[in-house]
DNA sequence: TTGCGTGCAAACGTTTTGCAGTATT
DNA sequence: AATACTGCAAAACGTTTGCACGCAA
């Protein structure tokens, strides 16, 4: 089932309102790779609908999180980072302390890290929300 | 060597100064055991020394932050968190994303994934700055 | 017709900053 | 004596909220 329609179908159930607003920031989503913030879907937003204010970005965000079309990424910085959750295998993300680029990753050893962790502490983390903090190959040269 | 002579040396050599207020801010972080807010740290700063200010603990903590004496870990509150670096192990972080709990981990297992990630894609993830978000023991059977 | 959603603007909590006086070197 | 640091207060920043009107059901 395609998220849009997911969408649609659990506004149904929950008496909520499939309204353009929601419609146009959902489909926005498809336009970002790695993970983005309210300030940049608000933008993207924008450039074709120009009424959409930054706060509805935001109730909408916190929706289609509740719905679990949208997780949650942190990446550091002060903003918070949200990704669009669609049909992929669990991947997370690398993110450079000296350039703040992004790497997607999707990894088979984070599986095992995953139930390794789980068996000995009972925790279970969440894959996709993951975040890496590191230095990645070019900025390494610049730090002593 | 102790991080109160490191800091000392640091100071000094970038030509900037000793005050009471770093000397006791830097004593203060001994405290905690896991990540810690600026305003954890300026309440138990103040418990001592009333006359210390926020936005010094803020200055201050940048600050250790440069000189590696503090390093900042990202729990996904809205919230800074940073933690004391100290000549241990390296150890990461797991927080529940219901309950907020923190538990703090030293794991051989991070460092294989380290190498493994470091060889396939470049990048080299700082152990000490990660936190993984998930959902711990307790909190799991209250999701569905 | 009901009541959920939106735009608007103001509030919020955390962090940063400009400034003038104070303290360290 | 020079200038880095602090306290102070205000600004900045991202995010949330209250309210009145508008719109989907």
């Amino acid at each position: 089932m395609s998220c849009e329609r997911r969408f649609q179908a659990e506004l149904h159930r929950r008496g909520l309102r499939v309204t353009p607003q929601r419609e146009i920031i959902l489909s926005t989503l498809h336009c970002f790779h790695s993970p983005f913030t309210a300030e940049e879907v608000f933008r993207k937003v924008t450039e074709s609908s120009p009424g959409i204010k930054l706060s509805t970005v935001y109730r909408t965000l916190e929706l289609l999180k509740s719905i679990n079309l949208v997780s949650v990424v942190d990446v550091g910085n002060r903003r918070n980072h949200y990704m669009h959750v669609e049909a992929e295998s669990p991947h997370f993300h690398l993110v450079c302390r000296r350039c703040e680029a992004v790497l997607s990753l999707s990894s088979e050893e984070i599986l095992e890290v995953q139930s390794k962790l789980c068996a000995k502490s009972g925790f279970e983390i969440e894959i996709n929300r993951i975040s890496l903090p590191g230095l990645c190959e070019n900025c390494r040269r610049f730090e002593e």
